[in-house]
DNA sequence: CCTTTTTGTGAGTAACCGATCACACACAAT
DNA sequence: ATTGTGTGTGATCGGTTACTCACAAAAAGG
């Protein structure tokens, strides 16, 4: 391609392709799963045809973890954006990162429901598992360093986590009963430090 | 049927059946979750035809319900069974369902995956979604009830335990790594009552 | 013995799925 | 203009899926 040529082009790259076809295999592996997703849904969301779904990602294993990879930068980059704000406004980077998960998980469901599926289906894949575990590895690789919270702490902090995708993921919050109440009330933040 | 003429019976009752479809139903529902599982498979595990699956369960979702329900009453059995033992012997309840629990997982993986796809799906299948809403009632019930904990211990205990679920799922143990020695530590209980 | 109910199956069906292949079009360089 | 390369698709294939229906055998009741 010529350097500054870049007037009318009506093709795209597939660096571009594959972007958008990532974008659009979210909402549904979010949905259904991976063995409920179809391609050719995906392909049709996407606007391009399930053919060249195939040659951008030789399998559709491939793109599932395309979008495993994809939800979980999304979780890595509002984890270290709020690590760094709560650096420059000097509040504790643990608890910012939680109040930053929780919002995360509000308006960004479908990134959470594939972190279910992926963690549902790893035992049986094991393309998904190793996704997984490099998932959680950065993850408390940033966990770790932007604060100075205790592997005890961590593991708190981890394991809160964990039950809000869980509440969320079954809609406690719109119950009344009081193990809903208690369960799925995660007060803005999901910080777990007891309360002595 | 007579009253007491079950002498020679070659065939058998239809909850009978139910019953050994629900048992075959588990673990091809745990390893490929709700979409991916084939009726197929099942039936042929039971050891009964395709067609007779479906006059028993008239849909693949209603075996998925009673898959679901069945894993729960595992559990629940587990933890009052816990309960017990600690009331007998003068321990902690909480402390001794967590043991169970962290045992529990440990050699029946079958109902754990069971559960993560089901939370995982249940955002999309409200018959799901309902089983499992009725699941952690019955499970908060009993550890309300058994225990002297408060709400904030109870969320904390419930929250180790899918800390548990997602690392057992993604095979953490199994690693070296210090997220995953540290995420995956149970330590033969779950309790993540904070040490001072 | 005869009738009714229950247990059980072989043989489908219509739709769907992941993946393939030949082929067409757009682009950039020579 | 030609050539080579990257972008994109229609058609289709072999296999699988949830689910159905007609039909048979066993059991229970009379």
């Amino acid at each position: 391609m010529s350097k500054a040529a870049e007037k009318t082009r009506t093709l795209s790259t597939a660096e571009e392709r594959r972007e958008t076809l990532i974008r659009a295999a979210v909402p549904v592996f979010a949905e259904k799963g991976y063995h409920g997703a179809p391609t050719t849904e995906i392909a049709k969301r996407a606007g391009i045809s399930q053919a060249y779904l195939f040659r951008l990602f030789p399998t559709k294993e491939e793109l599932f973890v395309a979008a495993i990879d994809r939800s979980c930068k999304v979780m890595h980059d509002s984890f270290t954006e709020a690590a760094d704000r709560a650096d420059a406004d000097g509040l504790d980077p643990l608890e910012v990162m939680g109040e930053a998960y929780g919002e995360l998980v509000l308006n960004n469901r479908e990134m959470l429901l594939v972190q279910l599926h992926a963690q549902a289906i790893s035992s049986s894949i094991p393309a998904v598992r190793e996704a997984m575990r490099e998932n959680f590895a950065g993850l408390y690789a940033v966990a770790a360093e932007r604060t100075n919270a205790s592997p005890e702490e961590l593991k708190v902090w981890f394991a809160g986590g964990m039950l809000i995708n869980v509440m969320t993921a079954i809609g406690a919050n719109e119950l009344d009963q009081p193990w809903a109440k208690t369960l799925a009330d995660f007060e803005g933040d999901c910080s777990f430090t007891p309360i002595p």
